[in-house]
DNA sequence: AGTGGAAATGCAAACGATTGCATTCAATAT
DNA sequence: ATATTGAATGCAATCGTTTGCATTTCCACT
């Protein structure tokens, strides 16, 4: 039997706009005695009044709701990144809408459109990435958008994500400081955002230190398990084996450490091992693993910040942050140990 | 620039009933002309309609979202249920709105008060456990409740929970039959739920197996990877050290993992190990570690199932529903090796 | 021709809040 | 005494749907 305001008016004997002015407004636009706030407040506590935010949000054309799109909740990348944005959204009075796209396009269609018939006031999105005329499509200026990691290169909306370049030019410069000259990659989905940042920084720094990477050293397509351990079991069959592998991804990694173990090979004294992104059991594993980490956390509160601000002055001009992420090195990479 | 019931009624001349009816309405009740459907349906969509959820909302009582709260949503566990939530609540048109409660009983209560808020149709909740009169507080017959993985034993609501006992036996029977006597087991926070159920299990296949538990050989108070890490130790200092070691949980897991490594000692060969809860890189562990698996999906699944039952049908009688986990043996644990 | 009934559609109230524009009343100023 | 003012409150429209109850039209049947 929940309670509404002209149940508290009823009992009170004041209108229906008094109630609520002394409930939710508190603009001092309107005066009202201080004696009858307290009736209706206690009026209010006794009967257990809960403000219905459905009417309020149809009236007042703002639901208090952001919606969320990510590509996939059980990756604790995007479980903590949800998490954050969770947090940050709260401190201002939001809720969230949570949608998970399974990183398929067609889901993330549905997402948007269940999310807009929600009448979320905004949109956070970690996008599949591929295609994005979809997302166009939904593009109005009534409901903004804002980019989480996953970007495009020449979306006009607000966006943040992790300067990828960056990380991997760490990483790699990381392997050379000690002493590794054949380094390959193993690379994630190739054509999407990370990937090819990721793949652009590892170049750049083995270009700054005058290595030239060999094209067979770069191998992988897709940022699963199963692919870092064929493409390691790939490496390792060369003649020339790398000394060296910097993964594009934590389940990248994983599998690499599989095959690694499954050649009876030790980590880092045969061979040095990075990855991008550290997963919260990467100093568990043995070795521990060095890897790059992504301010995750930042990022939510980052993205929930750009939406509060474009829902406050929409005519803002859009801004594009990169956040920077970090390498930590652990015990997976050791020293060159030249053959005598 | 929304486009409202209205706006397609003033551009087809029909009344707005007509419009809902055709548009949304679709027991077969009203007869409504094939013509005028389509003409009706070919406006709506020329003018991009979509339905406002929230003045439905609120005239019908129903939002079609339900409300999820759970305990932390960066752990693995709870990502992979919000998950399959996600996914069943979808199948029937439901949305889900998220809340985490950072295992903190105040901001539980904050949460469920804001769902309130939001009208949702039901609540999910994997409470943080210890105490309940918050949520007797907001016991409501409007709004039905379902319990997930954190129960309560007395509470009369619906719930879905795992075989706690069952899977601590299993693992326990496990260690009994590889020749293990001297075992501990590393409990997580006492009082609660889960570990409850664990360290009874553990008992319980102590006591059918005709092996004494010693009292010592019960450690732990907390669910976290330090807990972990100085129960081991401390265990590993004692003058008849166990052979075999039952962790309640996987960050407990993780970290007697981390002492065994820093005691120079090898699992499965000096010491066995066996975990409660299933985490996704356990079989990258070296040696890959044996683990009770629980049921998450499944797990979400249900509870989504139960909710909408009762919504269905309000006054159907609770169900309580413990799913079955399932030991995975992988290499952590070895037949013990009786010295000569 | 009159009646009954079905088919097709419209009217208007309701859901619970917000808010511009009255209205009432008392105090102060002229 | 009257006009002016401001404090305190109420009226009623509005947000976008849904739906019970008309209403209109038309056809079939006696």
């Amino acid at each position: 039997m929940t309670c509404t305001l002209s149940d508290i008016a009823r009992q009170t004997g004041f209108s229906v706009s008094t109630v609520s002015r002394v409930l939710h407004d508190n603009s001092n636009r309107y005066k009202i005695r201080e004696e009858t706030k307290e009736v209706i407040r206690s009026v209010a506590t006794a009967l257990g009044y809960t403000p219905n935010k459905i009417a309020r949000g149809l009236r007042l054309n703002r639901t208090h709701q952001m919606g969320i799109i990510v590509a996939d909740l059980a990756n604790p990348f995007f479980a903590t990144m949800v998490k954050s944005i969770s947090k940050e959204a709260r401190k201002s009075g939001y809720s969230i809408v949570v949608c998970d796209s399974d990183e398929n396009t067609h889901l993330e269609e549905e997402s948007i459109k269940t999310l807009m018939e929600n009448r979320v006031d905004g949109l956070l999105i970690a996008a599949v990435g591929v295609e994005r005329e979809h997302l166009e499509r939904f593009r109005s200026d009534d409901v903004p958008f804002v980019f989480l990691d996953r970007l495009y290169d020449d979306i006009s909306d607000d966006a943040v994500s992790v300067d990828n370049r960056k990380g991997a030019r760490d990483a790699t410069e990381h392997l050379i400081q000690n002493g590794h000259r054949r380094i390959a990659i193993l690379q994630g989905l190739p054509g999407t955002y990370a990937n090819t940042g990721r793949v652009t920084g590892f170049r750049q720094a083995m270009a700054d230190a005058g290595i030239e990477v060999r094209d067979q050293y770069v191998v992988g397509d897709d940022f699963g398990t199963l692919n870092g351990f064929l493409g390691t079991k790939h490496l390792l069959r060369m003649e020339d084996p790398p000394t060296a592998i910097f993964a594009a991804g934590y389940l990248i990694a994983l599998g690499a450490l599989d095959a690694l173990r499954e050649e009876h090979l030790v980590v880092p004294r045969d061979v040095a091992l990075v990855t991008f992104d550290d997963p919260g059991f990467a100093p568990h594993l043995s070795p521990p693993l060095t890897a790059v980490e992504q301010p995750i956390e930042q990022m939510g509160e980052m993205g929930v910040k750009l939406l509060l601000r474009r829902l406050r002055d929409p005519s803002s001009a859009p801004r594009r942050i990169l956040l920077e992420p970090r390498l930590i090195v652990r015990e997976s990479v050791a020293p060159l140990v030249v053959p005598a």
